[in-house]
DNA sequence: TTGAAAGCGCTAACAA
DNA sequence: TTGTTAGCGCTTTCAA
């Protein structure tokens, strides 16, 4: 058995103070008038006994713990560790900075989750959750808000009164990345489409789209594929363009990492990569900045993503009548050697 | 004001089911015998009711909470994506294994961080911590000693009975790595070190030394150079070794981070690698996977030194007499293009 | 400005 | 097999 040495309690410092527990109390929390005397004295006494408050008791009293669950994809984050190392920093400096605790709580995002969300709610351990990257129309996340518990979605985007999320521009990224494309000379623009089913994933395919029609470029199916954000996906999909007659002179793809799956398999068809085929990715990966060549790409705001749902839950927490927030965030595109 | 529901509680269950708050409570533990009977009956009525403990009451009233704190480097841990989020995957699954939660304790590496760790520990919402790469020597360690609280360190090395660590074979690597080297027919091998205070980086020096000596290689002051385990320091110190007017034909770097920096520097200077000068890293990391050329190096087993430290803490915190656990995991060579 | 009493929701230890 | 009692250490509410 740890016997650690029985620690110092409130009970403690309040007999040897000879004031009540409440005086003592309030000296802790700040709320409260208390005696600048007493206060002195109070503060002494607690410096000696090194008295550190048991937070258990005082959430439990309380009804709030400062702790916020992050839900990230059990198994998934392992292949999105530079967006998740960003964006948990975004959360965990706002956290900081509020005196907020974060609590990890992955969970499946394949697998039957019925009552996982019910369950971290009712735990009563957390004062909210940060949704990271869930599935478009994820069925549980009505477990969250029948309890009326507060949670914020990053990267996912939808317009409901009872949802708060923060998302960058996506639609818009897709276009200028279409837009840079055309600029360079490109007619003949195909696309490596993301996880359906992704609320990101479909508006860059619709700002695609969009950008292709207003520059009155064509629109072809099988310019089209499905790389399902995932390297090896792509590469092995980009063959379909690369057997076409009518090849495309540009591919964007959804996100950095299909772009670079692409570009190797380019690369050993012996293509040259802007020559022969020009690349757009988007994130702005750590890899895109060292890869040969590097990759041009719409750079989302992954970190800022982080402090703004962080930012964003917390008011809902503390807010006297909350609201839900819809944000997006800008994104910008990064020129390098790929176009 | 977020008015969830009012939860259910134990008391709920127990008049519904006509017993008493204890009997529910054993049925919720498992801990303890109940009729089957009766067993049947409450569990009945906690699915109905969707009865979930109230945690927090729980670990007040058990004194355990089931939660394990993570001590990451503040602001650091953004430059080690690829490593936190193996490590963590490690710890995850294991706690998930188990029933455990984590939380996320970010404490500053450089700062003076005085406090913080007895903080932890008297908080009583954790019922152990693991460290990753702290300091060598790390002066408030004795916190946690002292207070006789269960905590294990990750990539750190102390043969001391009151501390429990995971760490990898460092001083075997760094010679597998030299005598490769030595094998490729190398006789002049630089070394670029990591941080210095670092006790994996000083066991990687070591190795590489004690290889030369073991192989009849010449040490030469000159030939190492200190990188700091940061990849520019390591890009711009690579230059002393250019210079040389007896130049190495070789260089060991301490981590993969460092020896990309190298290899840019070596590219820059017009130099071909392997041909003109091989490189091995430390570590594998991801981004030597897809560099050019792909990167020789030693392949620590982070994931699993998450998983082994996390188990080790558990032992720690679940067993009657705990001792403190000492544990080295096997490296590896990884033979890739840069040699 | 301070204090007393009650209770947050659960479990440990003992008793029946 | 089940129940009773007594907390865990704090904050809330109300009274002084």
């Amino acid at each position: 058995m740890n016997d650690v040495k029985r620690p110092v309690t409130l009970d403690d410092i309040s007999k040897r103070a000879k004031v009540s527990k409440m005086t003592v109390s309030r000296v802790l929390t700040g709320k409260g008038q208390v005696a600048p005397k007493t206060r002195e004295k109070i503060n002494k006494i607690i410096d000696e006994l090194g008295y550190q408050p048991n937070l258990l008791a005082r959430s439990l009293s309380s009804q709030k713990t400062s702790i916020i669950g992050v839900v990230l994809n059990k198994r998934e984050h392992m292949f999105m560790f530079d967006y998740t190392t960003k964006v948990l920093s975004g959360i965990m400096d706002v956290a900081i900075e509020n005196d907020y605790q974060l609590m990890l709580c992955p969970i499946s995002a394949d697998k039957d989750t019925s009552g996982e969300y019910e369950k971290l709610a009712r735990s009563r351990m957390l004062d909210g959750v940060i949704l990271l990257k869930r599935k478009e129309g994820d069925p549980h996340i009505s477990e969250l808000i029948d309890l009326n518990f507060p949670f914020v979605m990053l990267n996912y985007k939808k317009f409901s009164e009872d949802i708060s999320f923060v998302d960058s521009e996506n639609f818009h990224g897709a276009q200028i990345a279409v837009e840079h494309l055309y600029g360079k000379g490109h007619r003949k623009i195909a696309f490596v489409r993301g996880r359906i089913g992704e609320t990101n994933s479909n508006d860059r395919y619709l700002g695609y789209q969009g950008a292709l029609s207003d520059l009155g470029l064509e629109f072809r199916e099988e310019w089209v594929i499905n790389g399902d954000f995932n390297q090896e996906k792509a590469y092995s999909e980009c063959s379909k363009l690369l057997d076409l007659d009518d090849m495309p002179t540009a591919i964007f793809c959804a996100d950095d990492n299909m772009a670079l799956g692409v570009m190797r398999r380019l690369q050993e068809q012996g293509l040259k990569i802007p020559e022969d085929m020009a690349v757009v990715g988007f994130d702005d990966i750590q890899f895109g900045t060292i890869s040969t060549p590097t990759l041009t790409t719409v750079r989302q705001p992954i970190y800022e993503i982080g402090r703004r749902g962080m930012e964003v839950l917390l008011h809902l927490i503390n807010s006297n009548e909350p609201k839900a927030t819809h944000e997006l965030l800008p994104v910008e595109l990064v020129k390098r050697e790929s176009t």
